[in-house]
DNA sequence: ACGGGTAAAACA
DNA sequence: TTGTTTTAC
């Protein structure tokens, strides 16, 4: 049922806030004898100097363009700085800018509703903060403007030759003629170059922005007067841009559906749109994207500003090009397993940071065969639940990667004999993690409980995917049946000729792997330099993978809590400054726990919870002392998995593997002390001995080493 | 066989 | 639901 808008909607106040060159900007900030000067970022690659991911305006000045090589950069630039991605686990690591991203959102969404279109982009909605200035302290009041705010480029404002232009802008801004939408953007244009300002202060970043009535407008225009500018389009210069806009200036048509409407409907601005009938681009191009367009070449464009201030997915991907084709299963493992710990420190990160989990993981390839040459999109992915841990990830995604090659091979019924190679080839693989969302679990409000106090600061990185958290109760591990792509032991059998194992791998392909190895190795000598060791310190194979994932974040946090790639960062550190003294003598949870009800729980329980409390207590404190979302609530959840994955231990798990699972942190507790609980307490230990309904599992039998602890149930 | 590594979303 | 395809930075 749609309803019509009221017209106050469509006077929304939109901002598209885009960090200029922004790899750039950050290794600048690392390094800043750089600043000014002509900088590229080039991943690394030894070919031809590796390809260039970010290139500075100075740079730019000599012609040097993204997907430059490195070599023909320095050919037009002889004098350009070129840094290198950083790389760990022998490939692009790019966390440093996923981070400096996070600061820079955690800044721009002071305003309004902010939601993050990439790394480096983010949409904010000002309505409510414009409309607010317009009411109590509108521009015409202010005798003075910021200096920024008439740097401002408004789209349609003739400036006459000899004008002075801020004192155009000024006046534009001012002007008591201007009708209401025009003063909410104006509203919009102090607001924005407030927290340009702001994001430059703290971070030392530029960025440029575009402020309109809508998202697609707004993206024009940051892109319109850069860097560090920003570009305001009134409702009445609309038609002069986009008339003579190229089509494929415009997002979403930069590809093949741009290039359609060029070759096939003769269209080559926006403008050229017009002049079909909404009906004729639907023919065409299908209902929605007839619609779609028929708006566009309009500048209507009614997409809401996401409060999302988080990523929906976390992906780690590689390319083997050309003659690094992967040609063994051994080989794809090793790059697997690479990928996966990667993704698994980073699920880590955002559970710890964020309190979410992930439920499905992907496995893509890219593969191509010697038959063949239009291989290279068969390979099909593949999904399964997701499960928390390091080797469980590496498990699962091989096993992935194992289905999926049979099912490839067998588009191609290619058949190997011997140790000889089959002829196919692994050109690219990526791992990622999906389906990610709010911790449930009740610390939250155990947390609150104890403080008597609301944790729904929360609501400042996580603004509105975060209500359903609320009503989610912690699911029970094993809830959901695993597909048999997770025990291909029993159900893939691949022809034993065949070059699957580790023994029948050829000698050439053990070379390779070794060198790879030692590659690994290097790289992890040096990435302990800098990121206080932590990275290789924890031996998956001696922990639990949970364990393992949870001690380093842990380690993370104690060895270097001010590097903190958090999203939280500034923030947080900026708590931290106030209260460091405090931070070692304040209670862990577990004494404020104690401190309730002595002893609630069963010895092994308590143990738990005694260890992690310890473990992350410096945090703890901060976290429950901030107005950090509650960290008691994630060391439990985080704990409850360990838990199970340690002691339930393997080959017992007959029957229902996930009652089992519970069963175990469950009896410890005494219930009898569960009802002199505080009745909000009570109802989370509820929960937690009665959680959903669930399917039994009815898939991962017998050798189930695997169990499963986190299984996204998805609806009762 | 080179624009790599990520992301999001529409669609089937 | 899972998997594919497109787009973009």
């Amino acid at each position: 049922m749609p309803v019509a808008k009221p017209e106050s909607s469509d006077s929304r106040v939109i901002a598209h806030v885009d960090m200029d060159c922004f790899y750039v900007q950050v290794e600048q900030r690392k390094q800043p004898q750089l600043r000014g000067l002509p900088t590229a970022v080039v991943q690394y690659n030894e070919w031809k100097g590796g390809a260039l991911i970010a290139v500075s305006y100075e740079a730019r000045k000599f012609g040097v363009k993204r997907s430059m090589r490195g070599a023909e950069a320095k050919e037009v630039c002889p004098q350009i700085q070129l840094v290198q991605v950083p790389v760990a686990r022998g490939k692009a690591d790019l966390n440093g800018y996923r981070s400096a991203g996070s600061e820079v959102v955690s800044i721009l969404s002071r305003r309004g509703r902010c939601e993050r279109a990439s790394i480096d982009e983010v949409y904010l909605d000002l309505t409510d903060a414009a409309e607010t200035m317009l009411a109590e302290n509108p521009p015409q009041s202010l005798e003075k403007i910021d200096e920024e705010a008439l740097k401002s480029h408004i789209l349609g404002l003739n400036n006459e030759d000899g004008s002075d232009i801020k004192e155009n802008v000024r006046n534009w801004i001012n002007r008591h003629s201007a009708d209401h939408r025009d003063k909410l953007l104006a509203c919009g244009i102090l607001i924005v170059a407030e927290l340009r300002m702001q994001v430059l202060k703290e971070t030392e970043f530029t960025c440029s922005a575009g402020i309109a009535h809508n998202k697609m407008l707004a993206k024009l225009a940051s892109g319109m007067n850069k860097p560090s500018q920003q570009t305001v389009v009134p409702s009445s210069s609309v038609n002069g841009l986009l008339n003579t806009l190229p089509i494929r200036k415009m997002k979403q048509l930069g590809g093949k559906l741009g290039i359609s409407l060029q070759t096939d409907m003769g269209v080559n601005t926006v403008g050229d749109l017009l002049q079909f009938p909404e009906e004729k681009l639907q023919e065409r191009y299908g209902v929605n994207t007839g619609t779609w367009l028929w708006n566009i070449a309009r500048g209507i464009s009614g997409e809401a500003v996401e409060g999302r201030l988080l990523p929906k997915s976390h992906g780690s991907g590689k390319t083997f090009t050309g003659p690094r084709a992967l040609k063994t299963v051994p080989a794809v493992q090793h790059w697997l397993n690479q990928l996966c710990e990667e993704l698994s420190e980073r699920l880590c990160s955002d559970l710890d940071q964020n309190k979410r989990m992930a439920h499905t993981l992907t496995l893509h390839a890219r593969a191509y065969k010697s038959s063949d040459s239009d291989s290279q999109k068969k390979f099909p992915s593949k999904s399964c639940p997701l499960r928390y841990g390091t080797a469980k990830i590496q498990e699962d995604a091989f096993n992935l990667f194992q289905a999926g090659l049979r099912e490839y091979i067998g588009f191609y019924g290619v058949k190997t004999q011997g140790n000889h190679y089959s002829g196919w080839g692994i050109t690219s693989l990526s791992v990622s993690a999906s389906k990610i969302v709010p911790i449930p679990s009740g610390t939250c409000s155990i947390a609150k409980y104890f403080h008597g106090q609301s944790t729904s600061h929360f609501s400042s990185m996580q603004p509105l995917d975060n209500v359903n958290g609320e009503a989610m109760l912690l699911l029970p591990p094993g809830s959901e049946c695993y597909s048999e792509v997770n025990s291909p032991k029993a159900e893939v059998d691949f022809p034993k000729e065949e070059s699957w194992t580790e023994d029948t791998v050829p000698e050439l392909d053990l070379q390779e792997q070794k060198v790879n190895f030692l590659k690994d190795e290097d790289l992890s000598s040096s990435l302990s330099k800098t990121q206080d060791g932590f990275t290789q310190d924890i031996s998956p194979s001696l922990l639990s993978g949970t364990e393992a994932c949870l001690e380093q974040s842990q380690n993370k946090q104690e060895s270097d809590i001010t590097k903190d790639e958090g999203q939280f960062k500034s923030e947080y550190n900026k708590e931290r400054k106030g209260k460091r003294v405090k931070d070692k003598g304040t209670p862990s949870i577990l004494e404020l726990f104690k401190s309730y009800n002595p002893y609630p729980f069963g010895s092994s329980f308590s143990q738990e919870l005694k260890k992690t409390a310890e473990g992350t207590d410096a945090r703890l404190t901060i976290g429950l002392e901030s107005k950090g979302h509650s960290l008691a609530e994630q060391s439990e959840v985080g704990k409850e998995k360990p838990m199970h994955c340690s002691s339930s231990g393997y080959g017992r798990d007959e029957g229902d593997g996930r009652r089992e699972a519970w069963s175990y942190s469950i009896d410890e507790i005494d219930p009898s002390v569960i009802d002199e609980l505080p009745p909000e307490i009570q109802d989370e230990i509820k929960a937690w001995v009665h959680p959903h309904k669930w399917r039994p599992n009815n898939t991962v039998r017998r050798g189930c080493k695997i169990s499963h602890y986190f299984s996204p149930t998805k609806k009762s």
